[in-house]
DNA sequence: CATGGCACCATGTGATCACAAACGCGGGCG
DNA sequence: CGCCCGCGTTTGTGATCACATGGTGCCATG
């Protein structure tokens, strides 16, 4: 989900057992479980590595999370208070250091709270569990997606999104919101 | 997903080995997919079931269905030919039949195939494979929900699906879809 | 008769093994 | 020099086993 494996990594079930000190019995419940989430991509033979995503796939996924998190954000409104603003805040500007030591798989990790924390409020665990699938399918591709555009500051789509939640504003939330998960990947597919 | 299994049944690892004469490795990974995608639940114990929904959850799982395969249906449009229309008229017709003859899976089968024949058609796939995981979080209480309402006829919502379909309606076929994929659920929670 | 405890049985977990298939590397041939 | 075949090794699959845990039903006791 963080992006710390590269898209077509291949992996082993030995390999993660070894890694984890288990057999492979736990190796292999952990990976099919995520090869029915389409975290991993599995081969007609059976070997499992981090999915590399079509152009097309990556679109749909960006749609699904516009989809998702977007009325993720908008059920959010009525329970968001002062401490929830705080703390994305705080979220927020730790994102800056981070973008600053150039750490790919810390900056996503730090961008999905941020946006968990938001959603958190919702109360709807089935749409936030969806959300966090597409997460899962597209870390890799997040992390390809980081090292190439190389970004320098925290997204300014953040600031919106606190902005709009400070405001109680419902359609600003939804476009800014909107606007922060799709434009990294516009970048991707371009 | 057909409801076939009603909600709260106990699942073992060695019953279901035993029903499908393999050994308990492939009914536990089965098991354990299932459980992932939120299918079947399985207590602290490691005990497994299927689940017994709240009402809140009901509703967002029906607030999910809504807002994906409204999106589905609304991809689809530009798709859809008359060979796909001919299509869900028979499935449609085929429900009839199947209505009368009070067989609930069989209803909830023809009923998500209707569905699936047009999203299908929308070419997105993990959208596609995102509704079906709602629906099997719903098999188990769709089943209740026919037992209770003793449907006496085709739901009509479809053929207004099928009439924005070939008007090529599209705010009118987001309406027909959320309102059919909304209206059996409502009565549920009620 | 109700209730609490206890023993037994059923159940899930993780490890290990046997096996088949496929991947990859090397050598030989065109 | 390039391609293809073949073999060895790696890998996934399914079965079986030992073990710990939790659920259940029975019995004894108040």
């Amino acid at each position: 989900m963080f992006g710390q494996i590269p898209p077509g990594a291949p992996l082993t079930l030995r390999g993660i057992g070894r890694e984890f000190d288990v057999s492979m019995t736990p190796a292999r419940e952990a990976v099919q479980r995520l090869v029915a989430e389409g975290a991993l991509s599995m081969s007609a033979s059976g070997r499992v590595s981090t999915p590399e995503l079509s152009n097309d796939r990556i679109e749909e996924l960006a749609a699904l999370r516009a989809l998702l998190e977007v009325e993720l954000a908008s059920r959010a409104i009525p329970r968001a208070h002062m401490a929830l603003i705080d703390r994305l805040q705080t979220i927020n500007t730790g994102i800056s250091e981070i973008v600053a030591n150039r750490d790919a798989a810390g900056y996503i990790r730090a961008n999905l709270e941020f946006h968990r924390t938001l959603y958190l409020r919702a109360q709807a665990p089935a749409m936030l569990a969806m959300a966090e699938t597409v997460w899962l399918q597209l870390g890799p591709t997040m992390r390809a997606l980081y090292t190439r555009l190389r970004r320098s500051e925290a997204p300014h789509y953040h600031r919106l999104i606190i902005a709009a939640l400070k405001a109680g504003d419902e359609p600003g939330l939804r476009l800014a919101v909107r606007s922060d998960v799709t434009q990294g990947l516009k970048m991707l597919v371009g």
